[in-house]
DNA sequence: AATAAAATATACCATTTAGTATATTTGCAT
DNA sequence: ATGCAAATATACTAAATGGTATATTTTATT
């Protein structure tokens, strides 16, 4: 059974994690959490030691999250082909991002690079992982022989990532969704070519 | 002949561009610029309005300074082939980059996507201007008979500029440059695929 | 060299911000 | 249901921040 604080403590991350991922860490103020979770400076002080610890657990509340969702829709695919589609697909929409304000890996890695060191070790952590994962499941479709060896699983992902995620920021920027429509079909078209 | 007052107007904007680009817009005050120019807050409000004016104006300096830097590194070569490879050499090393802090294109826009909508169409125009001539030199290519009909301008252009602005966001957070050499190889591998 | 105008420095103010001490309310085991 | 501990609210402080009014210095023209 969750006990009250810990459903407020929740209920703050939640809350607080689209504000962060819109304003970013150092455009947030403590007042902006409390105006929008209707709290007051003993209940969020209770929770959090100061605005630097609330900062690092709404931040990695939000890694978690995305890394949660991107998951569990790439594992309810079963080939590696449909795998890679799904995660392709997670990110075809730049506009209306899964949390509001863009890809918060991607975001909070813009941000933290230079001065929040903490963090930054966070964000690199779930890079890795996250590249390893794609890289994983690419090198498991050419065991199987969904795709051919002459595919390097490691660079096509980076390679894929970085596509997505640069057409993220263009894309929203522009306020237009249409070369990342077309980014998402070349990439699925260039992974068609390593098909067997 | 320049005036003391142009000069000292240069001397702030140099002097913050990297503050900003590593902080960000937010990040900054405006003690961190009296302490990087050692100049006082007379001199610094006689030259701007505010600190949105000035933040307004040091991106607007950053992303110039930048543009013209590609402008002089591309133009410099003759063939399309060759002003495609200068502009991904110029990107290539993700840590040490021109401007400290990484690409102040992409630091800025992925700030000021919510919050800053002025200086987003100033970021939303680079982005649109740098898509268009990367565009017109790989359609100039075609042309002249280095490339391929095949091989289509914008969404390759896209496709390049997304994957080298992310890869370098990668790796400055992962610290680490050598999956961006890799991508650098693998975006001219995949020019030379177009290659008549 | 003198002087007006431009540029820069100094000293101050108001607001916002993070943080804290203490009071009050609420949850929950007995 | 009650009492105690946990959770939350209130009221305050100190520091940082953006900004301004005014004094001083410097520049450049005559």
């Amino acid at each position: 059974m969750t006990t009250k604080a810990e459903r407020t403590k929740q209920f703050i991350l939640e809350t607080a994690a689209p504000i962060y991922n819109e304003k970013g860490i150092s455009g947030v103020s403590i007042d902006d959490i409390l105006e929008a979770t209707q709290l007051t400076k003993g209940c969020i002080y209770g929770h959090f030691k100061g605005k630097d610890d609330l900062s690092e657990q709404v931040v990695e509340y939000s890694l978690n999250n995305m890394t949660a969702k991107i998951n569990a829709v790439v594992s309810q695919e079963t080939t590696a082909r449909a795998k890679i589609n799904a995660f392709i697909d997670f990110y075809k929409n730049p506009i209306a991002t899964y949390i509001s304000g863009g890809c918060p890996i991607f975001n909070t890695a813009v941000e933290v690079d230079d001065n929040f060191p903490e963090i930054k070790k966070k964000v690199a952590a779930k890079f890795i992982t996250g590249q390893q994962g794609l890289s994983t499941i690419l090198q498991q479709g050419i065991e199987n022989g969904e795709f051919s060896s002459e595919l390097n699983p490691a660079r096509f992902a980076f390679k894929m990532f970085s596509a997505i995620e640069g057409g993220i920021i263009i894309c929203r920027t522009i306020d237009s969704a249409q070369p990342m429509f077309e980014l998402v079909n070349d990439l699925k078209k260039e992974l068609d070519q390593y098909c067997v």
